[in-house]
RNA sequence: GUCCCUGUAGCUCAGUGGAUAGAGUGCUGGCCUCCGAAGCCAGAAACGGCAGUUCGAGUCUGCCCAGGGACGCCA
C-alpha cells in the first residue's frame, strides 16, 4: 500500500546524496521496529561505508548517522507524515497515523474475504503432498505432510499464483502385496468393519510381523507379487478391490482435514510407462544394464563428474521388477506435459533428499529444460518422545483419527462449560474446529527444517501460541459486533491514536506481504507467525481500548477497526486451513 | 568415510547482515463491579566453541564439539 510513498522519498534522497556527491547505495525502507510507533525507516551504514573506502576518515557510525541527518533536513515533512528524524545513522519516518489508518481500514473493508490476496502472477504450480500408501494405517507422521502440503498450496494461490493439488498414490509395491498375503491367510473373506484405518493398518503389523519372524512367509510373498505382475485376475481382483478401501477411508481423512486434490496419480498407473522409459534410457546410455548380476542403473557421479555426490540412481530392479525410481521419472514428465508447469514442488520428508535430487539430475540430463523447475520442500519427520520413529510395520503409531477424537473431546468440554445456552450440534461443530486448527497449527508452526516430537500434552495445549488463541481473538471481536448492532455509515480516525490501534493497524497492512512473503520462501510458518502476532495486538488492544463504552466518535472508529481485525485474523486463518468460529 | 539438517531462556520454538535478540511454556507476583480470564500486566532467565569476512554477525565462510538423517537393487 505505501510502496509508491516508499519510492518517491527514495527517488528524492538519492538525487539529494548524488548532488552532494555522496556514493549512493541501495535504499531499503523497513518498518519501524519499535510498538506504538508506524512507520518507516531506513539506514545509512552503507552509504557511509562506500564513502570510507573512497578514503574519506569519518568512523561509519558517525558519518551515518550526518547523511541521516541531512537526509532529514532535506526531506523536510513529506505530506501525510507527522515526523522525519534522524537516530544513530536510521532516518525514521513517522506516518500521520491518521490518514494512513483510514486507509488501510478502508482497503479491509473493500476487499473483505479477499483482503490479503496477491495480483495474479500468471504461473502455474504443481504441488505434490500427501502420497498416502493404501494398505497402511494413516497416522501423525502422515499429518504433518498433509497440513503443509495444503499450507503451502493456499499460500501459493493467494499469492496470485494458479496451483495444481497433486496427490501421489502409493497403491503397489512390497508393502502392498505382504499386505495381501496376510489378508488371503488369515482374513479371506472379511470386510472391513466401521474402523476401517486401524483394520487395514492391524493387517499390516501382522502381515510385516510374519514376514519378518517367519522366513517362510518370504518366498510365499514373492510368489504372491509374481502373480500380480503377470495380472493374475484373482489377484488382480483383490488388489482392486482393497486398495479401493484405502482410497475410501482416505477420502474420508481429507474431507475431515478440509483437504482436497486437484489431479489423483498412482503408483500402479506408472509402471508400464516407467519400465519404457528404463529402456529409453540404457539406449541413450544413461543408464548401465548389468543384468542379471546386477540391476540398472544411473551411474550420475560418473557421468557428472562428481565424487560422493549424486551417487548412483538404481532404476530397475536386476529380476525385471519396478522400483520408486523407476515410476518417478515417467511421472515427473507427465506432470509438465500435462499442465505446462512453471514450477512442481515435491513434499516429501528429509529422508528423500538425495533421492529426488538424483531424480531431478536425471531429467535434467535427459534433456528437459523444466527439470530445474522441480522443487524439494524437504521437511522433518514426526517422531514419539525419545526419538522414537513412527512406523507403520510395529503398529506403534498414533492414528489421527485417535488425535482428532481426543482433541475435540477435550475442546468440547470447554465450550460446553462456557456456552451452556448453544445447542449440542454447535457446540460439537465449534469443538471440531477448534481441535482441528489446533492440531493444523502446530504442525505448520515450525520451521519444516526442525523435528516435531509428538506427545499428547503439547498436541491438545489450547493456549499460548495456538490457533485457539488466535480463534479467541476473533470471537472476542465477533461478540463486540454483535453487541454494537449496526455498523456506522461513516467514521473517521482520531487525530491521536492509541499506542495498541497503531500496532494493530500495523500488523492487519502487513498481511498481504507476510503472504507474499510465505510464498516466496514457500514457508507457512511466516503466516503462522503473523496470525499469531494480529491476535495478540487485538487482545493487547482488547484489554486496553474500550469499544462500545467509548465517545460516539472513537466509538465508530474503533467498531471499524475490529471488523477490519477479524477479517485479518480471519483470513489469515483460512489461509493456513483454519476456521474462525463466531463463538467457542 | 562423504554429504545434508539442527544447536538461541529450565523446556519448546521465532528471529529478510542493521537499532534494546522476541514468543510460548514453566516459575514468582498482580488483574473479572468496563465489550468473553482459551485473556491481560509485571518479574527473573538465552545466541555450542574458536577463528575469519564486514562499518556492523544469532544470521555469511572455515574448522572443532554435540545431536539427527541420507549414502547401488526400501519407499
Amino acid at each position: 500500500m505505501f510502496e509508491q510513498i516508499q519510492q518517491q522519498i527514495s527517488q528524492q534522497i538519492n538525487s539529494f546524496l548524488a548532488k552532494e556527491g555522496i556514493p549512493s547505495a541501495p535504499i531499503d525502507w523497513k518498518w519501524i521496529p519499535f510498538a506504538g510507533q508506524w512507520g518507516i525507516s531506513t539506514s545509512f551504514f552503507q552509504t557511509a561505508a562506500q564513502e570510507s573506502k573512497q578514503g574519506k576518515g569519518i568512523p561509519v557510525g558517525e558519518r551515518a548517522q550526518q547523511i541521516a541527518q541531512m537526509a532529514a533536513d532535506h526531506l523536510g515533512l513529506p505530506e501525510g507524515f507527522s515526523k522525519v528524524e534522524a537516530v544513530r545513522g536510521y532516518l525514521n519516518l513517522t506516518f500521520s497515523t491518521s490518514s494512513f489508518a483510514k486507509q488501510v481500514l478502508a482497503a479491509v473493508h473493500e476487499e473483505g474475504s479477499q483482503y490479503g490476496k496477491g495480483k495474479p502472477t500468471h504461473k502455474r504450480i504443481m504441488v505434490e503432498y500427501s502420497q498416502p500408501n493404501t494398505h497402511k494405517a494413516f497416522h501423525v507422521g502422515h499429518l504433518r505432510n498433509v497440513v503443509l502440503g495444503s499450507a503451502v498450496c493456499n499460500i501459493l494461490e493467494w499469492a496470485g499464483n494458479d496451483v495444481v493439488r497433486a496427490n501421489y498414490i502409493g497403491d503397489i509395491g512390497l508393502h502392498v502385496i505382504k499386505w495381501l498375503w496376510c489378508y488371503l491367510k488369515f482374513h479371506a473373506g472379511e470386510e472391513p468393519p466401521e474402523d476401517r484405518v486401524r483394520w487395514i493398518g492391524d493387517i499390516y503389523v501382522q502381515a510385516s510381523k510374519s514376514y519378518e519372524e517367519d522366513p517362510t512367509v518370504e518366498p510365499e510373498v514373492r510368489a504372491l507379487f509374481a502373480r500380480w505382475d503377470r495380472r493374475d485376475p484373482d489377484i488382480v481382483e483383490l488388489w482392486k478391490k482393497t486398495r479401493q478401501w484405502s482410497l475410501e477411508a482416505f477420502k474420508q481423512i481429507y474431507t475431515m482435514l478440509g483437504v482436497q486434490f486437484d489431479r489423483y496419480y498412482f503408483e500402479s498407473e506408472m509402471e508400464d510407462s516407467g519400465k519404457d522409459l528404463v529402456k529409453t534410457l540404457i539406449d541413450k546410455g544413461l543408464a548401465r544394464d548389468e543384468r542379471p548380476e546386477n540391476a540398472v542403473f544411473i551411474p550420475l557421479d560418473e557421468i557428472l563428474g562428481t565424487k560422493d555426490k549424486y551417487r548412483v540412481l538404481v532404476v530397475l530392479r536386476s529380476d525385471g521388477t519396478s522400483l520408486y525410481a523407476t515410476k518417478d521419472i515417467p511421472l515427473a514428465i507427465q506432470k509438465f506435459e500435462e499442465y505446462h508447469l512453471d514450477q512442481s514442488i515435491y513434499i516429501v520428508d528429509v529422508r528423500q533428499s538425495l533421492y529426488l535430487q538424483q531424480i531431478f539430475k536425471t531429467l535434467e540430463l535427459m534433456g528437459y529444460p523444466w527439470a530445474k523447475q522441480c522443487y524439494h520442500l524437504a521437511y522433518e519427520i514426526v517422531t514419539l518422545p525419545g526419538n522414537v520413529t513412527i512406523a507403520s510395520r510395529d503398529g506403534a503409531v498414533v492414528l489421527l483419527e485417535d488425535l482428532v477424537h481426543e482433541a475435540t473431546t477435550r475442546a468440547l468440554e470447554i465450550v460446553r462449560t462456557k456456552n451452556p445456552e448453544v445447542r449440542d450440534e454447535k457446540q460439537k461443530e465449534i469443538a471440531y474446529t477448534v481441535a482441528l486448527g489446533a492440531i493444523r497449527y502446530s504442525m505448520v508452526s515450525r520451521d519444516s527444517t526442525k523435528v516435531v516430537t509428538f506427545d499428547w500434552d503439547t498436541a491438545l495445549d489450547f493456549n499460548g501460541q495456538a490457533a485457539p488463541y488466535i480463534q479467541y481473538a476473533a470471537v472476542r471481536a465477533s461478540s463486540i459486533l454483535r453487541k454494537a448492532g449496526a455498523m456506522p455509515e461513516t467514521w473517521q480516525p482520531p487525530e491521536k491514536l492509541e499506542s495498541a490501534e497503531i500496532t494493530l493497524i500495523d500488523l492487519i497492512n502487513r498481511l498481504p506481504q507476510e503472504i507474499q512473503k510465505a510464498a516466496k520462501d514457500v514457508k507457512p510458518l511466516v503466516l503462522t507467525n503473523h496470525a499469531y502476532e494480529l491476535a495478540r495486538a487485538f487482545n493487547d488492544f482488547y484489554s486496553q481500548c474500550p469499544v462500545l463504552q467509548a465517545e460516539p466518535a472513537i466509538r465508530d472508529f474503533r467498531l471499524q477497526l475490529v471488523t477490519a481485525a477479524r477479517q485479518a485474523i480471519s483470513n489469515a486463518l483460512a489461509v493456513l486451513g483454519i476456521n474462525t468460529p463466531d463463538i467457542m
